[in-house]
Formats: C-alpha cells, sequence, structure tokens
RNA sequence: GGAGACGUGGCCGAGCGGUUAGGCAGAGGUCUGCAAAACCUUCUACGGCGGUUCAAAUCCGCCCGUCUCCUCCA
C-alpha cells in the first residue's frame, strides 16, 4: 500500500517513494545516554518505530533503522567527570583517564536506556545499526575537512566553526526553520557554554580541548586542534558513513528542527556536496497531565517511575501509539487507565476469537470480512501514521461484529489480520484465553466451595459471610455460569 | 521581541465546508440473591466576537488562552 507522510522540508503530506526500490533507508537522533529514559524520550522513540513497523508491515519495505548514541556531548562530559554527583557506583571507579570515564559513564546508561525502550516494545534487533558517536571520529574529522575545503568552515581560538554567512551565500540555511536573519549577526561564534541570544551565529564543528574533558587528536589545516567534536557533525557523519547519501528519512523530535537538523543539512550538503535527506519526520513533545514535563513541576517521569508505580509497559506504549505522532500528547493516569481498557477489550476479542477459531461453532451472522477492516485500518496508517484513526476503525468493526457473530472460518480470517496489525502495536497476545493459573491455599479453596453451597442452597447469608472469610484471606470470588472463580484480590 | 503550533462534549482524541469518528467515564439494560466480569443500548461538543456562504468545528479577521522553538532539551 503506498504509503503518505508529513515531511518538515515541505510542511505537507506527501507520496513516500524510497530511493532505493524496496528498501527505506531512515536515520534517528538517538539518545543522549546521561540519564535514564523519560517518557518524552520514549515518545521520540515510540515513533521511528511505529514509523519503520508501518514501512514494512503496510508498505511492504524493507527498513534499515539507525539510531545513533550521543555518548559525547557536553552533558555527558560533564555528569561522567571526576567528581560527578550523577556518577553512580554500579558504573564503578573513576579513573584519572576522561576518556574512561565518559566510556564507563555512556554505556552504562546506553545498556539502560536499551532496557527501557525494549520494555515498551521497541526491539534492538529492530536496528539496521546502533552507532556510538565515539566511533566515528573518522569520518567526522574527514567531513569537517571537507567543509573546509569547500569554503565553509574555518579554525580560531583551537575550535572549528561552520561559516554560516558564507553558506547562506551558496545555500539556503532555514530549510525547516524560519529563521530570523535580521538578528544574524554575521562572524559572530558559539560554543553551547557562551551564546548570544537572539543572534543566529556560527556553529561550532569541533571543540578546542578544555582542561579535564576528554580529548582526540585532529590535524585541520596544518595544525593539531585538541578537542572532540560538536553535536551536529556527529549524525551527519554517521549517518553518511553508514546510509549514504540521500538517504529517505530522518526522524527526531520537534525541538530538534533547530539547529540541530539545520546544521545537519547544512554540513552534509557543504561537505558532501548533497542534500542528505528526502523526508524529515518530527514528532510533537507530550505534556503531563496538561502541563510541560519539568523536574521542578514534579512531574517529571522516567519509566522505571511508572514500573514503580505498577503501569503496565503495554498501556504505556499503547497510550503513545494511540494519540498522532505530530499532535502533543497529553500524558495522564486516567489516560493510561482508559487506554488499559481500550487494550484489554481488544484482547478479549482476540482470545473469543480464538476460542471460536478452533471449534464446530454455531454459522456465522452476517458480519463485515477481515479484508475491509484491514483495508480500513490500513488505509489510515499508510495515511501519515493515523493511530487514532485506524483504532476507530478497528473499534467501529467491533462493535458491528461481535466475536459471538463469528464461525471458525472468520475467526481464522480475523485472527490473521490482528496479528499482520500485532506486528505494528504489538500489545496483543495471540493465544487461548489464559486460564488462572493462581496458587490457592487449601484453606481458601476449602471456604470457597462451601460458599458455593451455600449458594446454591441459597444460603445467601452464609454464602456472603463465606465471601467476606476468603477476601480476609486475600482473595476475591467471582461467579460464573457454573461455577466460581477465585482471583487475588 | 521574532517564528510557529494549538484550543472539540466529564476526560482523552479524530475531523480539512453539508453525512454516526472512536476510546474511557456516566446513564439504562441483559445476566445475576447480591457483587464482579462480559455483552447490548445511549446522552452531552466544537474558546469568544464578527465576517464569507444556501450551508462552518471546518474558510477569513480580531480578541482571549495554552504550548513550542529562537539557548542544552525528545
Amino acid at each position: 500500500m503506498q504509503i503518505h507522510i508529513s515531511n518538515t522540508l515541505t510542511r505537507s503530506v506527501e507520496s513516500f517513494t524510497s530511493a532505493r526500490a524496496g528498501v527505506v533507508r531512515m536515520y534517528s537522533c538517538g539518545p543522549t545516554p546521561y540519564n535514564y529514559a523519560h517518557i518524552g524520550n520514549l515518545r521520540a522513540f515510540l515513533f521511528p518505530d511505529l514509523l519503520q513497523r508501518v514501512l514494512r508491515v503496510v508498505g511492504g519495505y524493507k527498513v534499515q533503522w539507525v539510531m545513533n548514541v550521543t555518548d559525547i556531548d557536553d552533558k555527558t562530559i560533564r555528569d561522567s567527570a571526576v567528581g560527578s554527583a550523577e556518577w553512580r557506583t554500579e558504573m564503578g571507579e573513576q579513573s584519572a583517564d576522561p576518556k574512561q570515564n565518559l566510556k564507563r559513564f555512556t554505556q552504562f546508561y546506553t545498556d539502560e536506556f536499551v532496557r527501557d525502550i525494549e520494555a515498551v516494545g521497541i526491539r534492538k534487533s529492530g536496528f539496521y545499526k546502533m552507532p556510538f558517536a565515539t566511533d566515528y571520529f573518522p569520518q567526522m574529522q574527514d567531513l569537517i575537512r571537507r567543509i573546509a575545503a569547500n569554503g565553509f568552515a574555518y579554525e580560531r581560538g583551537g575550535s572549528v566553526y561552520f561559516n554560516v554567512g558564507a553558506w547562506r551565500k551558496a545555500d539556503k540555511y532555514g530549510k525547516l526553520f524560519n529563521i530570523d536573519f535580521d538578528n544574524f549577526q554575521e562572524g559572530v561564534r558559539i560554543d553551547a557554554d557562551e551564546y548570544e541570544r537572539e543572534s543566529v551565529s556560527d556553529f561550532v564543528l569541533w571543540k578546542g580541548h578544555k582542561e579535564g574533558e576528554p580529548a582526540w587528536d585532529f590535524e585541520f589545516e596544518g595544525k593539531d586542534v585538541v578537542g572532540r567534536p560538536g553535536w551536529h557533525i556527529e549524525c551527519s557523519a554517521m549517518a553518511h558513513e553508514i546510509l549514504e547519501l540521500p538517504f529517505d528519512i530522518h526522524t527526531g523530535g520537534v525541538d530538534l528542527c533547530f539547529p540541530h537538523h539545520e546544521d545537519e543539512i547544512a554540513q552534509s550538503k557543504a561537505g558532501y556536496g548533497v542534500e542528505p535527506v528526502n523526508y524529515w519526520c518530527h514528532n510533537e513533545f507530550l505534556e503531563v497531565e496538561g502541563e510541560k514535563m519539568s523536574k521542578s513541576k514534579g512531574n517529571f517521569f522516567t519509566l522505571r517511575d511508572l514500573l514503580q508505580k505498577g503501569i503496565d509497559t503495554l498501556d504505556v506504549r499503547w497510550l503513545m501509539l494511540s494519540v498522532h505522532y505530530a499532535s502533543r500528547l497529553n500524558f495522564t493516569f486516567a489516560g493510561l487507565e482508559s487506554g488499559r481498557k481500550a487494550r484489554l477489550r481488544v484482547q478479549e476479542y482476540i482470545y473469543d476469537l480464538w476460542e471460536r477459531a478452533q471449534g464446530a461453532i454455531a454459522p456465522a451472522t452476517t458480519h463485515e470480512s477481515a479484508q475491509s477492516l484491514r483495508t480500513s485500518v490500513f488505509q489510515e496508517l499508510a495515511n501519515d501514521l493515523q493511530t487514532p484513526k485506524a483504532l476507530a476503525e478497528l473499534f467501529t468493526y467491533l462493535n458491528r461484529n461481535p466475536a459471538s457473530g463469528v464461525d471458525a472460518t472468520q475467526a481464522a480470517s480475523l485472527l490473521g489480520f490482528l496479528q499482520e496489525l500485532n506486528n505494528i502495536f504489538d500489545v496483543w497476545h495471540f493465544s487461548a484465553r489464559p486460564a488462572q493459573m493462581l496458587n490457592v491455599p487449601p484453606e481458601v479453596q476449602h471456604l470457597a466451595e462451601e460458599r458455593w453451597k451455600a449458594k446454591r442452597s441459597k444460603n445467601f447469608a452464609e454464602s456472603d459471610r463465606l465471601r467476606g472469610a476468603i477476601a480476609a484471606l486475600g482473595f476475591v470470588v467471582k461467579d460464573t455460569k457454573d461455577g466460581f472463580a477465585l482471583e487475588k484480590a
């Protein structure tokens, strides 16, 4: 099915075509491993995961999905430095070598990151590659030299900068983001540390060495410029090395449009001479209970915060997938619960279908085919990942075609589609409805049987008394058609 | 200050000029001694004020409000 996707370059939904037949090359700005992933991070990675799944399942493409690890930047250096309060004992002893500290620090949080994203259904095996920035210094240095050779970079005070003023004369600067050039100050340079507010300035490609920071040699125009790469150059060099330019899709959060992605475009084109990416796709932020998530507001959550509250990771995944990626998502606990019920309703339907697919069941009442459901759901997904509409189509179908009216053949074909759909949503189980495997103490079992007898002889007072006794032991009795079931309270 | 996004019923969330979005909650019902579960049915809407139009949640203007980016930020 033809995929359509919103492209930030044109601010419109475009029909998607891959540069190479049948294969989509896609790059996502990945984590900066300096802390545990928060729920905003999760959204930023669930979006490209959804996109690549839709490209595979609905679009029929092979996808080469690259997500980098920004394991060197201001924050990872700061927090891995000797004496940092952020250093954890699990990382081992700090050494006198800042490079070794940085590696241990970032490796620790990268491992934690992978654990967290896998918990919400992003499989590490889905990545074509997950490159570390620190493994691509030669490529970054090569790109910087190319940019300089083309006349768009210069060294000053031990750092190398991109010359935005010169570049603006050669190409458009401001493809993703409308830049206010009235405030542009030509020749003003920025490092992250000192920045002239309200000015667009030359950005750093290679940062000169500072005491106590990790640094690498870099021979640039005859000088050894000891230091480390700027943030933007990392993605440009890795994407070029691994995917080759131009590749198809680049994703990231909306905040990255400027300066990060804008600078990526400028660097790649200034150095390699080609427009690097055909489709830029950005996900919106999320809010928590209607407010911006921030530590000061006390509404800042990592995934493990949620797990400690007993939240099911599938509910987190569902909530994030049930809102369009380009809309702001209001993350609330009520929303998690509401989504959970919706998800389990589909799960119940699947269990019912499973049962019906096995046995000889009464003939089907009239209903719509699994194929028509597949078409309507996939059409919505193919249209810029309209998950809310796709789910609405699914629920509309469920409402109109209850499992009770489905025969074995139809159940099988519906299950086939739902399994296909689950290659995208990945939140349902396909099996017989699991039996309640509970360790029921004999005492409780005995009480429950006594209660059932009392109930059947219509001795309701005794029945209720026994129910109370069972509850006191931590179990709940639920009556079914021809018996009772025990559950943990 | 500059650039941009958005304001839909109790909550979440589609909608891109005329047709039921959907989910959760609520209400009613089936089943139950009761309860729970499950299933069925069902109510409530488009921030405000103008304008365009036979017709506006949907287009235009103004106002109010929220948010994002311009500085590390998913």
